[in-house]
DNA sequence: AAAGTTAATTTGTCATACAAATATAAAATA
DNA sequence: TATTTTATATTTGTATGACAAATTAACTTT
C-alpha cells in the first residue's frame, strides 16, 4: 500500500495563503477594486485563524497589492498598480539594492545616463503639450530659492520622472523610475548649495529647451553633461571623505 | 498654552513598526545577517502586542528583508540582499505591472531590445571566462530535446540573465531582470514549439559566440535579430487569437 | 424634514495559551 | 568511554477569544 504522498508543505500557512492570494490577483479572477471576503471569512475558507489571515494579508499589503478600511462598507480592496503606486516598492528595493552591495556609482550613473538619453530621445519624438507643461510646473520649483532641500530634491525626481514619461514608454517609465531612486543620495547632497542648485536648474531649463524643439541632440548633450558634472561632484565630496577620516 | 502637537500617526502599528525596522535596515544599523530580538522582546520595546510584532515582521518578510528559523539558535535575520533575492520582488511588481496596465509588448521590447543591446556592448567588453561558461552551461540545457517547456524557459532566463551580469554592471543587471521577467509571457509560447526552440537556441549559440570573441556589432545584431523574431510570433499569435474570436 | 444618536459591521489590537521546530545538555546504553 | 537517546529550553508558528476604533446605515428626536 503505497500511499500518494505529496511534498510536505513547508512554507507556513501564512505564506501559503498570501501566495494563493497573490496567485489569484496576478492571474485575474481578482481584479482591481475587488473586494475581499471579510478576515472571518477567509478564515473559514482557508481553515486557518484569523492572526494567520492578517499576516497573510500583511504580506500583500507590504507589496501594495491591497488595501484594507474599516467599518461596514470597509474591507479589504484589491489596489490597481499604477506607476507611482509602484514607486514605493522599487525606491526601497533599489535604494537597499545600491546600499547594501555598495553599487560605485560609475556603474549606477552609466547606467542611468544611456536609459535617459533613450529617455530624452523618444521624448523629443513624442512629447505632447501637457508633457512640457508639467516639467516647465516642476523647474519652477526648483528656481524658487526658498524651498527646503528635500523639496528640491523631490522637485528633482518629479522633474527626471516627467522626462521618463514624456518618452510614451511605459515599461521604460518603470524601469527609469528605479534607477532615478537610487541616484537620490547624490542628488541630495547637492541640494544643500545654492551654487550648485543653480547649475542643476539652469541645466534642466536648457534640457526642456531642447525637449521642447525637439533637438535629440542637443538635449542628449545636456544630459550627459548633467551627469558628468554629478560624478565630478560626487568625486569630490568622497575625497574630502577620504581625507577628513585616514 | 499651545501644546507641541505632532502629526497624529494615522497609520496602523504594525506598519510603524515595519517602517522604524525597514529604516533602521536601509539607514544600517542593522547589517546584513544580524539578528533582531526575539518577537517578545520586540513587543516590549515598541510597546505593543506580539501579534502586531508578527505582522510588522510579515511585511518585511513579504520584500525579503528579513528570514526567520525557530528553535534557540533561530530568530530573525537581515538578510543580504543580492540581485537574485530582489528579483522575486521586482518579479511581480513588473509582471503585475504589464498585465495590469496592458502595456503593448512594443513598448516592453523596444525597451529591452535598447537595454539588452547595451547589455550585450559591455558585455563583449567586460566578459570573464566563467561568464562565458556559465552561458554555456545555460545554453546546454536549452539544447537537450527533453527538458519540458517550463525548464526550456527558465534556462532561457538564466541564459539572458548571465549575458546581463556579464556586463558587470549590477546597476544594470538589476534593472535588466526586471525586464526579462515581464516579457516571461511570450517566451513561455515559444517553448511548447520544438520548431522555435531551434531557432532562438540557434540564435543563442551565435550570440554566445559573438560575444565570447568580442563582437560587438554582430552581438547586437543577433540580438535584434531574436527581438524582432519574438516580435513577430507574438504579433502573428494575436491575429490567430483574434481570428478565432471575432 | 433635518439633525443628532444608536446600532451594526469590519478591521485593528491585545492577552494568553499551546504546538512545532531545533539546538544544547544530560542521561542511559552499548 | 563513546554513542545514542532523552529531556529541556528557546523561539517562531498558530489558535482562541475578547475588546477597541472607525465608519456606515438605520433610527429616533426635535
Amino acid at each position: 500500500m503505497s500511499l500518494e504522498l505529496g511534498p510536505v508543505n513547508k512554507s507556513s500557512l501564512s505564506k501559503q495563503v498570501a501566495d494563493q492570494l497573490q496567485e489569484a490577483i496576478l492571474e485575474g479572477s481578482l481584479k482591481a477594486d475587488d473586494r475581499l471576503p471579510t478576515e472571518e471569512e477567509l478564515a473559514k475558507r482557508f481553515q486557518v485563524s484569523r492572526p494567520t489571515i492578517r499576516e497573510a494579508l500583511k504580506r500583500l499589503a507590504a507589496k501594495n497589492l491591497i488595501r484594507s478600511r474599516r467599518g461596514p462598507t470597509g474591507g479589504t480592496f484589491v489596489n490597481h498598480l499604477g506607476t507611482s503606486e509602484l514607486s514605493d516598492h522599487l525606491t526601497t528595493a533599489s535604494t537597499l539594492y545600491v546600499s547594501m552591495n555598495q553599487i560605485s556609482l560609475t556603474e549606477v550613473s552609466s547606467t542611468r545616463l544611456e536609459m535617459e538619453s533613450l529617455c530624452c530621445q523618444l521624448a523629443c519624438k513624442h512629447r505632447t503639450q501637457s508633457d512640457i507643461e508639467l516639467m516647465q510646473l516642476e523647474l519652477q520649483q526648483q528656481l524658487d530659492n526658498t524651498i527646503s532641500p528635500e523639496q528640491f530634491c523631490a522637485a528633482d525626481v518629479r522633474f527626471h520622472r516627467a522626462i521618463a514619461d514624456a518618452s510614451h514608454n511605459r515599461m521604460l517609465s518603470f524601469v527609469m523610475y528605479t534607477l532615478i531612486e537610487a541616484l537620490q543620495p547624490v542628488a541630495n547632497m547637492i541640494a544643500y548649495r545654492f551654487r550648485e542648485r543653480e547649475i542643476i536648474t539652469g541645466q534642466h531649463k536648457r534640457l526642456l529647451g531642447a525637449i521642447t524643439r525637439q533637438d535629440e541632440q542637443l538635449a542628449c548633450a545636456i544630459l550627459d553633461e548633467q551627469i558628468r558634472y554629478l560624478d565630478q561632484l560626487h568625486e569630490e565630496a568622497q575625497a574630502n571623505h577620504q581625507d577628513n577620516q585616514p
